[in-house]
DNA sequence: AAAGCGATTGCACACAAGTGCATTTCTTCG
DNA sequence: CGAAGAAATGCACTTGTGTGCAATCGCTTT
């Protein structure tokens, strides 16, 4: 038989109908806690399942918490947004959220788009991952009522809690383990992107390289990408002066400096080249990089996010910092050559 | 104890009182095409941006579409399904939706749940992106006039669209790459997915060996990563034929197959060895490897989704195949040997 | 000035849920 | 058998929108 009615949404009436109660028993039915007797919720339960019924959460949404969770995000593909994406998407399923992904340039006006997406899909909370919303805006999500929760992004805007890895650590610890390695002279690469987080680990490793009497020379290639590392590793090895160790401040260049390093170089890591990276992406530990580098330990940071939400009061203007864990691999020699 | 006012979303209530008319006006001012004068439209904007309003989607699709589209998806962290998410929540956004991401396993039961997730948010459409979900489940969506669209999954399940790549032309086109490099003992890696695509690549690319008088050995190695590649590759080597020409059904399995080959078994690729992946990640480009694959045109195929939401009516049961595109690099010798 | 007419505006309802409160039903005990 | 108490139920209101319909406003024309 053909129907003339258009194909819509079953609602709670109509189960009601069918089950000949009221639409409130329906409601609590499937409501926990809620005082309905065994012989309607199961009669409520037989309409509902014959109907094909299931909760609006939308509607539930406009009287409480819409347990919507926006994650502002760029460069999806890059295995470290990836898998953040991936572990938090998990974790927030795994406690009752459900996750919208806004999709984003990392300039301000397409964050704020976001932002106001955000607010217009009433999520309890949004979690940025790129780019940088613009302080006002922060604001007005708080006001509303929604949190903010920013992951490795500069830190302190008023009223949103931040999140992020300890680059200050990494950068010493790179330092560290290229000196331990004999390297003399030490170059960094990094990418045109100027995030804190990756303008941090520039400064911390060079500083302390000063503070050793060391001079680093710093090359800066284009997007933080597998392209843009191999784009620095051409300008390096062309001057005069090649560097014996280098720390990519991403894995994603590390790998790209590597490849050109090798191949168009035919220089050896690590006899002749110590590398350290930043992430430990998954292609770190392929065979053919073997990269020494330092992992942002995405489940600690995805647990810190979930308890943020489940925990508001705490979140206010908190940050937290997270230690990297060294990886040790190959790219960098146990000791002095 | 004088409780403070918890902050929450401003309403077109709100604005209405502030702006000194009616909450119709507030509506009116923020929908296309409605009937509003210059002067109120200015007093409600005016308003609606000192309260810092923005209006409650949730509420609005209570009445119509929500534009909420439910992307389910497991192994997220894979290149290749990263960038499909990447590619999908681009165009998706671009033409007015909003993407929820249901990361999940492949099995059937939570498969099943993710689907309700996406009724109980009234999306508009649901695409998978992974694993299979019960007929029955599939026609409760469409009978509550939600799309499904299925892509890369198996074929004719009633009433849904799906949408995927030509397997067949690639395995075809895999064993021709290959017999044109002069390979004579064929391998074909696959992993334990079992999935329908993966499948028909592998039914494939045997079969037309078969018509030219060769069999082809399978390696069936773990899940679709790079580690069961490197597995396989143990296993293929380890025996006393080993292949000199082999198609991998997937990139990731061809990069952990290649390492190996390589580093473990000293084979020289593609001189004593010649490897065919599919999907064309970004790493397959990377000069460690420079495989030869399929590309899967995932802008074409996210373009042909948004174009099946545009037009639901298309949408009934349609199967639409893209081909992939073959990308020569380095993995395969040009000529025999 | 009155009529005509189109552009605005507000009322009230619909959408789909949860819940306080009053009412009804059931159970249990005296 | 009747009353007290507990459990179950339904009514009506709430959440924030969009929109049909009727009323009103302002302007033009005769």
């Amino acid at each position: 038989m053909s129907e003339l009615k258009p194909p819509s949404f079953v609602s709670a009436q109509m189960v009601a109908d069918r089950a000949g109660v009221s639409r409130s028993a329906v409601s609590r039915t499937f409501t926990d806690g809620a005082s309905v007797s065994e012989a309607t919720r199961r009669k409520v339960l037989e309409a509902a399942d014959a109907l094909g019924y299931h909760v609006n959460h939308l509607a539930r949404g406009l009287r409480e918490r819409s347990n919507i969770v926006c994650l502002v995000v760029a460069d999806m593909t890059t295995p470290i947004r990836a898998r953040m994406v991936d572990v938090l998407t998990r974790k927030l399923q795994a406690s009752g959220k459900i996750t919208m992904v806004i999709n984003t340039e990392t300039d301000t006006e397409s964050v704020s788009a976001a932002l106001r997406q955000t607010l217009n899909y009433r999520a309890d909370a949004t979690v940025v991952l790129s780019g940088t919303p613009p302080a006002s805006l922060i604001e007005t999500c708080i006001s509303n009522g929604q949190q903010v929760i920013l992951i490795n992004r500069d830190e302190r805007l008023q009223g949103s809690s931040s999140l992020g890895v300890d680059n200050a650590m990494a950068g010493r610890e790179a330092l560290f383990l290229l000196r331990r390695a004999g390297c003399e002279r030490l170059g960094l690469i990094t990418s045109n992107a100027r995030t804190a987080s990756l303008v941090e680990r520039e400064a911390v490793f060079v500083e302390a390289a000063a503070a050793e009497g060391l001079q680093v020379v710093v090359t800066e290639a284009g997007p933080t990408s597998y392209e843009s590392g191999q784009e620095a590793a051409r300008r390096v090895f062309g001057r005069s002066e090649a560097p014996d160790g280098v720390f990519c401040v991403t894995d994603l260049l590390a790998l790209g400096f590597m490849d050109v390093a090798r191949r168009d170089f035919g220089l050896a890591i690590p006899d002749d080249l110590c590398v350290v990276g930043f992430d430990d992406i998954e292609q770190a530990g392929w065979a053919s990089y073997q990269l020494t580098t330092f992992r942002q330990p995405l489940n600690p940071m995805a647990d810190e996010v979930v308890d943020l939400l489940l925990q508001p009061q705490r979140a206010v203007s908190e940050r937290r910092m997270i230690e990297p864990i060294p990886v040790w691999r190959r790219s960098v020699r146990p000791g002095k050559r």
